[in-house]
DNA sequence: CTTGAAAATATATTATC
DNA sequence: GATAATATATTTTCAAG
């Protein structure tokens, strides 16, 4: 193993990925100071090994009418399975994201909604759809993310 | 205002971006039923409403090092303002995402470490960063995310 | 094993309708 | 929005450090 081991170059072509993961390799290789065809290489390869999982689009949630987030914890029936635990939590399409969390509360779910009322919504599905026997809801107020 | 209206198509075009931020106008416009160029002004105008904020890579983590994933909730001092607070938790580099939170916590950390030592380094540096006067730190063990 | 340069192909971009 | 012309970028190939 370790046959992804990353340099110094390797590092900086993920930075500028991450800052515009549509820059072309044109536009990286100067910044890196090697030729656009190496650079592709790296990229290749970096993907390859699974470094780089993939590349996505960033979007504005507040302007596509889902302004307010919330992350919900969740408390599970003893007998569920952490597998039941994602497959439950990840079913509504409010919901971004799910973690499942070592200590008292099972899962963390991070989700995205139009309004208080939808929020209620969503979460009174969480609660419907069985083994969850508890929940906790933090409402974001604001937020920063490193950049990607 | 409301000058950003998408329709389907646009709706579309996102979820192909979602799924590879790369994918090229030429292989997106047979999907959506356009023309290259059609689709290229579509993508260009929801830049430029801010309805696409950027587009970025994404990284696997713990190829990186850095496999594991908690989140810290953080209770300050009365007098520290939200902005003090996104400052003061943006500055670990450990720090992916700082949520400011209604109710009795005030922020929550998404952080990402080496390891177990490296997580209490961090804590402790969070910690002793001034206004925190209470922490409480969810390990992640697993998680799912909406392809994004 | 990685690079750079060049050629061939594909894509992006712009102008015109 | 489509089509067509032009400018860039990607991808492959091959020779070389």
């Amino acid at each position: 193993m370790a046959s992804h081991e990353l340099d110094d170059t390797d590092h900086q072509l993920l930075r500028l990925l991450q800052a515009d993961g549509r820059r072309t390799f044109s536009e990286m290789a100067p910044e890196v100071g090697l030729s656009v065809a190496a650079v592709k290489r790296r990229v290749d390869r970096m993907r390859e090994s699974g470094v780089i999982k993939g590349f996505t689009v960033q979007v504005d949630h507040a302007k596509l009418g889902r302004g307010i987030e919330a992350f919900t914890e969740l408390r599970f029936a003893g007998t569920t399975s952490v597998g039941d635990i994602l497959a439950s939590a990840s079913r509504a399409p409010e919901v971004q994201a799910v973690f499942t969390i070592a200590g008292d509360l099972d899962a963390l779910v991070h989700m995205r909604v139009r309004d208080i009322a939808h929020l209620q919504e969503v979460i009174d599905r969480l609660r419907g759809s069985g083994k969850v026997i508890g929940t906790r809801t933090l409402m974001v107020l604001g937020s920063w993310t490193r950049d990607d």
